[in-house]
DNA sequence: AGCACGCCGACT
DNA sequence: GTCGGCGTGCTC
């Protein structure tokens, strides 16, 4: 018996097939997606078995399989299918793919920690001869303590025991260890909560075909109540014995979402994000792997899970950017989804409050089924949401709060209802220059300004993570003349504790939920009323539900609208109405304030009339004449390398190869400086493509790729379909 | 990716 | 005369 085995290291000139022969001894346990430890030139490396057969058919003198990794890991075939499909659209080797599907702790690699966790317990070996034991050495009395006590109950758990009897007790071979491996994360199957739907909800519920393939759009307004048909559909698919995936964007919304699954489900649930630890994922990888759950709910990579018999796909939050990565491979989750979803035959249900563009289109063409939620469920109503120009605000000095955020703010304090403030940028200071000489900080590495940070007193390049400590002096000319402008969220929540000596302020940014767990209780804790003000960045703007926040204040909307990017528009409609349905969210009424220097915008018009078909109408012109998605798609190129003179030629070599194997209708923009065109101390020129429909596309991209492989001066990242250019 | 082989420069 | 620089090519 031979087999196939693609290696671990994910260059591109290795991204092909070695023969094996399988030994006697593994005949029987190896199948297809099986990790393997094989001799490889003169070292040993990891690999996949992707294909078993009888004769080596090929010129090669087959070596031997050491041994299988491990047993138990499989990857099946329709997981194998799915990573042959992630390598064909995103062109990444087959081994990256199958990495990706991994989580980390069994991906291949040379490191031999186990992340296996137990619970340690003393036996007896024998009870005669611990009887024997309790009277040869009546002195011993801690021991015999120990003894009598296991006698009692059966076992004990070690770490009750002091270790030197452990070891005393282990050494006269009286006790041993039992290991009883335990999951890290587990829940108590509470008794189900069920909740009755809505009329509408029920509808929508209704609307879903299973066994049947179709992508749906669930387009529901904040507050609709879209989580609770999502379980319903879900119980449905476990009342037939099938599983379900829920995906959720990476922040923020997983600890909330996993709760109300955990009070549906119980234990039949594995959760899967990224601020889980290695040991944490490995478990609830392994019990999936053995079916001991029906449901998963979790980030972009739980749409890798390797559920059985899958009933439906869920992704919440359609419009995520989380749910692209943007390292290789750059695979966007809804691809894979609607991909398993044919394969299965089975419902991909897309939900969001602001479908994407593409999304929207789609179900207008009738390639997805649109399904709508247009009211709030209970009282609640949607937020009355007023939009300030801060113009005039300026010149009467409110550069941080227009007069009429702050007596709103006052007013809803002294009801002693909650306040939620959005200002998307972190850290204190966004850019510091000098006055005398005009020099401005930037990352030595990126062509980046760098942004302060009062509480640690640094410079930091939100890019790269360069840090350096704060100069008195401007670097360059020596005079104590650097000024810091722009705000970030550091200072905001300085000049709130300013202006509301008494209000009770927490900040929920990076900086401030860095470690595991923070996330989780500023959410709580600000639920629990042990705050009246929260402030962050976007993280807190998407699917958190606290009752009592009636207003939501925006202080400068027109960060994320000036980006230089053909979404900017989409990412702010989206932003800005997400926050906003923060507010009201119970039967007390919520306003919404957005400041704003284009308070005509229309953005900031459809946002305020809360009309995402308006918006949606006036954007999709916008695309069409600029010939962008959804009427074309994108694909983006970028050279990538240290010497800024070769990358100009080679961009403009890859730029001359599409233009003479392309067809002609594409469009073939550039080469320029990407918008970063300084990270890490590499340069990089992008070059765009938009096309309709291009046959050639993915063969002559490969071939580009292929060009490029033995290029020591530079090298590709090709994106489809970029959520940024 | 890693490792060996290989062919040219300054050293015990 | 040898040690070692990293260019090139191969791994079933």
């Amino acid at each position: 018996m031979y087999a196939n085995v693609i290696i671990e290291y994910g260059v591109k000139s290795l991204n092909k097939t070695f023969i094996y022969k399988v030994p006697d001894a593994l005949k029987d346990k190896i199948s297809v997606g099986m990790k393997v430890y094989v001799p490889f030139g003169k070292t040993e490396v990891f690999g996949f078995v992707v294909d078993l057969k009888n004769n080596n058919d090929t010129e090669y003198d087959a070596k031997e399989i050491i041994r299988i990794d491990n047993e138990e890991l499989v990857l099946n075939k329709e997981l194998m299918d799915v990573g042959a499909y992630l390598s064909s659209i995103t062109l990444c080797t087959l081994i990256t793919a199958y990495q990706t599907m991994l989580p980390s702790s069994l991906k291949i690699k040379k490191q031999e920690h186990s992340y296996d966790l137990y619970d340690e317990y003393l036996v007896l070996t024998d009870k005669l001869k611990a009887m024997e034991y309790i009277c040869k050495y009546p002195r011993r009395i801690a021991q015999i303590k120990t003894i009598n006590n296991i006698l009692e109950v059966g076992k004990l758990n070690k770490k009750e025991v002091s270790s030197e009897i452990v070891k005393a007790l282990e050494d006269n071979n009286i006790v041993s260890i039992e290991k009883v491996s335990k999951y890290r994360i587990n829940k108590d199957n509470n008794e189900a909560i069920k909740k009755t739907l809505t009329k509408e909800q029920e509808s929508v519920y209704r609307s879903v075909l299973f066994n049947k393939h179709d992508t749906y759009l669930l387009y529901g307004v904040t507050g609709s109540g879209k989580t609770e048909v999502y379980i319903k559909w879900i119980e449905k698919c476990i009342s037939e014995g099938k599983t379900a995936i829920m995906l959720v964007p990476e922040i923020g919304l997983t600890t909330q979402i996993a709760k109300r699954f955990y009070e549906a489900f119980g234990s039949d649930v594995a959760i899967f994000h990224s601020s889980l630890s290695e040991g944490e994922k490995y478990d609830e990888y392994l019990k999936i792997l053995r079916g001991e759950v029906h449901v998963v709910v979790g980030t972009r990579s739980a749409v890798f899970v390797p559920l059985k018999n899958l009933g439906i796909i869920i992704i919440d939050e359609e419009d995520s950017s989380s749910y692209k990565q943007d390292n290789n491979p750059r695979y966007h989750a809804r691809d894979i989804a609607i991909y398993r979803g044919k394969y299965n035959n089975i419902p991909v249900i897309l939900g969001s409050a602001t479908p994407t563009l593409e999304s929207k289109a789609r179900a207008d063409k009738g390639v997805y089924k649109l399904l709508r939620l247009s009211s709030r469920v209970g009282n609640a109503k949607l937020p009355l949401i007023h939009a300030v120009d801060m113009e005039p605000e300026m010149k009467k000095r409110n550069m941080i709060f227009s007069e009429f955020l702050q007596n709103k703010i006052k007013e809803k304090l002294a009801k002693g209802e909650q306040i939620i403030l959005l200002l998307n940028r972190r850290g204190f200071s966004t850019y510091i220059t000098c006055s005398n000489c005009g020099f401005t900080y930037k990352c030595p590495s990126c062509d980046i300004t760098l942004t302060y940070h009062k509480s640690t007193n640094n410079l930091i390049c939100h890019y790269c993570g360069y840090q350096k400590k704060r100069d008195e002096m401007c670097p360059e000319c020596h005079e104590a003349s650097l000024n810091y402008y722009g705000l970030g969220t550091e200072k905001l929540e300085e000049k709130i504790k300013e202006f509301y000596p008494t209000a009770r302020v927490v900040r929920m940014d990076q900086d401030t939920t860095r470690n595991k767990g923070m996330h989780e209780r500023i959410i709580n804790d600000f639920k629990d009323y042990k705050y009246d003000i929260l402030l962050g960045t976007q993280m807190i703007s998407k699917g958190l539900d606290f009752p009592k926040v009636t207003l939501v204040g925006v202080i400068n909307a027109d960060a994320s609208l000036n980006i230089p990017d053909y979404r900017s528009s989409e990412v702010t409609y989206s932003l800005l109405s997400q926050v906003s349905g923060r507010a009201g969210r119970s039967n007390m009424p919520g306003e919404v304030v957005i400041q704003t220097f284009n308070p005509d915008h229309y953005v900031i018009e459809c946002v305020k009339e809360n009309n995402y078909d308006k918006f949606y109408l006036q954007e999709m012109q916008f695309r069409k004449n600029l010939k962008y998605p959804p009427y074309y798609y994108l694909v983006s190129i970028k050279v990538i390398g240290k010497n800024y003179e070769e990358i100009i030629t080679n961009a403009k070599k890859a730029k001359k190869y599409l233009d003479d194997n392309l067809n002609k209708d594409t469009i073939i923009l550039g080469p320029t400086t990407a918008s970063v065109f300084k990270f890490n101390n590499e340069y990089r020129m992008q070059t765009i493509i938009k096309y309709k429909y291009d046959d050639k596309l993915m063969d002559v991209l490969k071939d580009l790729d292929n060009i490029f492989i033995n290029n020591k001066e530079c090298y590709l990242e090709i994106d489809f379909n970029p959520l940024r250019i």
